[in-house]
DNA sequence: CTTGACTCTATAGTGGCTACAGGGATTCTA
DNA sequence: TAGAATCCCTGTAGCCACTATAGAGTCAAG
């Protein structure tokens, strides 16, 4: 069974543009090719191809997906590297909330300046933006 | 007292090269220049910039940031905008803090498929990625 | 007079796509 | 069998907010 660059974008989720940004970075092998030069691919480049999807949707990002590739093609080797890779892509995450919480914070107590009816003149959070003291605490 | 770009970037915690971008951007005025063709910048370009700075640090994408500063040029209007602009900011970091949590949440079960000490072939990790059962449900 | 720190412009690269433009292939309908 | 609709092709440029580089010019200190 072959399919042609619409299905496999269909089949795992994503756009035809995507699928041939994939070749062009080397994460999918260069496919088959019909007669009329329209791209063909097998089950288990389709499979690769949904691997790929998998990680991206855990924000994994490409470098890391060829690493996981290349370890793919490797089945004798140890799996420690492939644990500390998801270990890292975790930290990377868990940082990244930690600051959206701070940021949260910061932008909430910031909008409290204001009730938004007044001339922006007079505007909390105009005020709030323009002022560095929260900014650069060591400056004043 | 005019500053440098070397000078408001340190004052103003960014790169050189980001002051020439907003300005570039339209961010920032277009500043007067030495004999030597250097940039020179005065106290209130250098407030403008910090309050760049302020908002970036808030994560305020660029073309918010310009609405702010044209909003500050009009003083007599009514700030409701810009109390409705850092709303949707929260919410934009809001709904971002809640994707990180649900990433984070399938990460950490994806870790768990595996103790790191097997070869890959029967890597839980490689399987759970492979696996489209839980990133296609509809799909089997 | 040279060194070194600073600045200039212009251009390209980052990540992960997305969106054209301008054509060819295939398939469906009349 | 003609024409239309839908797919596909390559190549290039755009998105965001910078960052980095090349190759040159400016300026103050020693």
């Amino acid at each position: 069974m072959r399919y042609r660059i619409g299905e496999v974008a269909r089949l795992s989720d994503c756009k035809v543009e995507t699928v041939r940004f994939y070749e062009q970075m080397g994460l999918l092998p260069v496919p088959a090719r019909s007669s009329g030069n329209f791209r063909l691919y097998n089950e288990s480049q389709l499979g690769q191809l949904r691997f790929i999807r998998h990680c991206r949707s855990l924000d994994i990002p490409l470098e890391d997906i060829r690493r996981l590739l290349v370890s793919q093609k490797h089945p004798e080797e140890n799996c420690a590297d492939i644990n500390q890779l998801i270990d890292e892509q975790i930290d990377r995450v868990e940082s990244r909330m930690q600051s959206l919480q701070q940021l949260r914070k910061q932008l909430v107590e910031l909008r409290s300046q204001c009730s938004g009816k007044m001339p922006t003149s007079s505007c909390g959070i105009l005020q709030g933006l323009s002022d560095c003291a929260c900014h650069y605490p060591a400056e004043r």
